[in-house]
RNA sequence: GGGCGGGUGGCGGAACUGGCAGACGCGCAGGAUUUAGGAUCCUGUCCUGAAAGGGGUGCGGGUUCGAUUCCCGCCCCGCCCA
């Protein structure tokens, strides 16, 4: 085996000058391959490695097959570690510290091999890029799908900053890992993303290629509820209180009712005296996490109490922390006896409990009831409704209400309006001018981009965004009136960049629009999307809404983003925990590629174990991967002067057509792997014994030419092998290097060559699947007596029931352990086995 | 607590649609070669047993001629949601 270093550099050097990565301008039969892009935050890791390398292969293995493929890359650039880096330095702006990254990881990247058009790379902090972000920004805005609204949002006041829901998780902030709370901001950027929830559900349906469980993930993420809307009156007064319940049904139920301290009411409804109490009250449950408020669970009263319409009853309003502000109406109606919150509340604040839905063999006492019931049952207490079973009495429930006017059916999400501003730097600028006289003002299309200025130099949060700090980017005139006016300070959620960049490849130049309508709908869609499952909801969500709008402004001809979404593992260090640097135990890709070569580890990566499974990196698994790679060079190498002959597989000496057989199984193995399952692991210990079986078949060492070996290694003895069977084990070693060239791209490059193959082994066509030089001719059959196995025999594949049983019978060893007992019972599996039953 | 996925040798993993469990590789043991080490090649390697045989895919049950695979109950691990 040769040096790998000579062997990848003069690789490097060909693919450059044949330009065999660039994307072919008019495609015939087109397949996009996507990867998810990369944050650049540091070098490339193992993760990436596995992910770009799953994607390449596709790659590879499409162009190999005749497809005209797109595999661009790019750089999801923006973000807060870049500012989390200048902070922290002191010394270094995010734009060089990110520039400096993206340099790194790429010269990684393009040392592994993989077959990017690097001409079509994207960055999304570059203006010639979020120009079209902020473009798309105003279409939301101009088509009323971007609002400005207050909000609150997730708060470190350590940091004295937004985060968003992933910066906040557990309740801590991601940096300083201080509790975080709930700040009121009064002018946040929202998409209307819940518009699409109803299409972003049911075209679930239509994405039959992605895994389910990612599927599964973004329907619990919409959350789609059916229910009502019921229209409570505040006592001595006529405002409406509107709720949503799922559960109408327990309508009479409702012993008191609560709001979210979220909720503007949470301030306006208190009575004076309960108002301090209240207030005090509101900002303590603020500071709390959600999951904490849903766990603990408390509240207070505030003074006022509401009207049943149903009942004319009057039950307490309170200010509940485990009712959130973002679902539904932040309104509901508590029902102690039938809803498991409601009930943990009531007990803890003694509200009454009362049974309205009675179970169909108990009668529920609430004095000793310890948990609610929350089991079909029939209305009891309920005026009218008495004795209606429940399901029905949604119904019922509800049209009496909307017959009555205080109440409709209504379907809710718990997909959320997706806020999107960020007090933050790092980011794509927010494309609005904020005029005194005319309100907020889009800038207009011929201004952008809104270039983010690089002379700020200050990013530690203030609460504010660094932008506001700086006059001569926030002063500016008014669009439409000409006068002072200020831009808005908010940069974008970097989601937002990620969500439309997977159409930008297709013209990535484009300085007069977002891309040529010829040039998209010659690749949209993504044939082929390879990420990790982190980015299951989110990203995927995001980027199916954006494909949706712009599928709907008339920009984009796919309303889907991706067919097929695959979901990769992940890879984890020895003991299978996670890398980190905290850790000590990351593997870095370039140091690996060095020691081993590129070949080798990919043939390690797919090797460990089916691509959508976690795994366990370690240097051992190196050691098989290199002996097997060289053992593919040795055989090459010993066979590539074989002479060429068209092989007919009738006249090939058996051991060989053996050979020839197990082949063209293996080309049917890596067809189905390539195309479908991506279980490379499979195709190479399928590759393994076919080496293996060439090893006992095949005596290539002989002085007088390769030899026959029949019978067994050492047992047996040797014929001369005729020029067909040479020319035969040539074309298995070609078949070999094909079959491998996806995974192994330089072993494939290199071994092509040097039998004798013209040009590059991706352009030479992958072998043709023969299925009936794939049929084995005999078959092992195995004899079976009471399901134990007694014996086995050799018979034709073909062989027929009644032959096989036959044979069974007269077989010695399923005689004696029949014992002259007569069988039962024969059972016969045609090719597989025949079972005898005593 | 709910939903989904998973549990197979010392390790990674294989097994089509219910049909020989452990392919392939790593590791380990023995041998060949070598001044030695490394590399390479050969043999062996689920447990038990001298062998014949018996047992064995987290645990317990069921369906079946036959179960890693299907069904029921339980235990453990991972992910997502609460």
């Amino acid at each position: 085996m040769p040096d790998f270093r000579e062997i990848e550099q003069k690789w490097f050097r060909r693919w450059e000058e044949w330009r065999l990565h660039r994307t072919p301008e008019r495609p015939r039969r087109k397949f996009y391959v996507l990867e998810m892009f990369a944050y650049p935050s540091g070098d490339i890791h193992m993760g990436h490695f596995r992910n770009y390398t799953i994607g390449d292969i596709a790659a590879r293995y499409r162009t190999m097959t005749g497809w005209d493929v797109l595999h661009p890359f790019g750089w999801d650039a923006f973000g807060q570690p870049a500012e989390g880096a200048a902070i922290k330095r002191g010394n270094v702006h995010p734009r060089d510290w990110t520039l400096a990254n993206i340099e790194t990881g790429k010269k990684t990247l393009q040392r592994m091999a993989l077959t990017y058009d690097w001409e079509r790379e994207i960055r999304t902090c570059e203006p010639d890029y979020y120009k079209w972000t902020q473009w798309i920004f105003l279409q939301l805005y101009k088509h009323d799908l971007a609002y400005l609204a207050p909000s609150f949002v997730n708060w470190c006041a350590t940091c004295a900053t937004s985060l968003t829901n992933e910066q906040s998780e557990g309740g801590v902030c991601w940096r300083c890992e201080k509790p975080v709370t709930k700040k009121k901001l009064d002018r946040c950027w929202f998409f209307r993303i819940s518009r699409f929830a109803e299409r972003l559900l049911e075209d679930l349906a239509k994405l039959t290629e992605w895994p389910e469980p990612v599927r599964v993930m973004q329907r619990n993420w919409i959350g789609r509820s059916q229910g009502a809307e019921i229209d409570f009156k505040v006592a001595g007064t006529d405002d409406p209180l509107r709720i949503f319940t799922t559960r109408p049904d327990t309508i009479y139920g409702v012993t008191f009712m609560a709001v979210s301290p979220e909720s503007p009411l949470a301030e306006t409804l208190p009575t004076p005296d309960r108002k301090a109490d209240v207030d005090a009250y509101v900002r303590t449950a603020l500071v709390r996490d959600e999951a904490q408020r849903q766990k603990e669970k408390d509240g207070v009263f505030t003074g006022r109490h509401a009207i049943n319409p149903f009942s004319g009853e009057r039950v307490p309003l309170w200010v509940a922390d485990y009712v959130l502000g973002g679902y539904g109406t932040g309104v509901i109606m508590g029902v102690p006896a039938h809803d498991q919150r409601d009930f943990e509340f009531a007990k803890k604040y003694g509200l009454p409990i009362d049974v309205v839905i009675s179970p169909p063999d108990r009668t529920l006492d609430p004095a000793t009831m310890t948990e609610a019931y929350v089991e079909p049952g029939r209305m009891v207490n309920s005026g009218p409704f008495d004795g209606t079973p429940n399901e029905q009495g949604i119904r019922t429930v509800t049209e009496y209400a909307g017959s009555k006017g205080f109440g409709r059916a209504k379907v809710t999400f718990k997909l959320r309006d997706w806020l999107i501003s960020r007090q933050r730097y790092w980011g794509c600028p927010i494309p609005i001018i904020h005029c005194p006289a005319c309100g907020p003002q889009p800038v207009p299309d011929n201004d952008l981009p809104v270039i983010l200025p690089a002379n700020i130099t200050h990013f530690i949060p203030k609460g504010r965004s660094p932008l506001a700090d700086s006059p001569e980017y926030m002063k500016t005139a008014c669009p439409k009136c000409g006068g002072a006016a200020e831009r808005d300070s908010d940069t974008m959620d970097t989601f937002i960049d990620s969500s439309w960049y997977q159409f930008r490849y297709v013209d990535p130049k484009n300085e007069r629009e977002i891309w040529n309508r010829e040039e998209i709908k010659k690749w949209a869609p993504v044939d082929l999307y390879v990420g990790g499952v982190e980015h299951a909801v989110l990203h995927c969500l995001y980027f199916r809404f954006i494909t949706k709008m712009l599928y709907d402004l008339g920009f984009c001809p796919v309303d889907e983003p991706a067919v097929r979404l695959f979901n990769h593992g992940m890879v984890c260090d020895e003991k299978g925990e996670i890398m980190s640097k905290s850790r000590g135990n990351v593997v870095s890709p370039a140091a690996m590629l060095d020691k081993w070569g590129v070949d080798v580890c990919r043939i390690a990566m797919c090797f460990f174990a089916p691509s959508e499974d976690q795994i366990n990196w370690s240097e051992s698994g190196l050691v098989g991967a290199e002996r097997f790679v060289r053992g593919v060079y040795d055989f090459a190498d010993r066979v590539k002067d074989y002479p060429l002959a068209a092989v007919d597989r009738a006249t090939l000496h058996p051991k060989i057509r053996a050979v020839w057989r197990k082949l063209h199984q293996v080309i049917g193995k890596a067809i189905h792997a390539y195309e479908k399952d991506f279980h490379f692991n499979t195709v190479l210990s399928q590759v393994m014994e076919l080496l293996n079986l060439i090893r006992l078949t095949w005596d290539w060492a002989s002085p007088k030419g390769p030899l026959i070996l029949v019978g067994d290694l050492h047992g047996g003895h040797r014929v001369p092998a005729p020029d067909q069977d040479k020319a035969a084990i040539r074309e298995t070693a070609l078949g070999i290097i094909k079959v491998m060239a996806p995974m192994a791209p330089f072993l494939g490059e290199e071994l092509h060559e040097r039998l004798g193959g013209a040009g590059s082994v991706f352009k030479s066509g992958f072998p043709a699947y023969d299925p009936e030089a794939a049929k084995e001719e005999e078959l092992e059959i195995v004899l079976q007596v009471n399901g134990k196995v007694r014996g086995r025999l050799t018979a034709p594949a073909d062989a027929a029931e009644e032959q096989l049983k036959s044979a069974a019978l007269a077989d010695a060893a399923i005689q004696k352990a029949l014992d002259g007992k007569p069988p039962k019972k024969v059972i016969v599996v045609k090719g597989r086995l025949v079972n005898v039953v005593a």
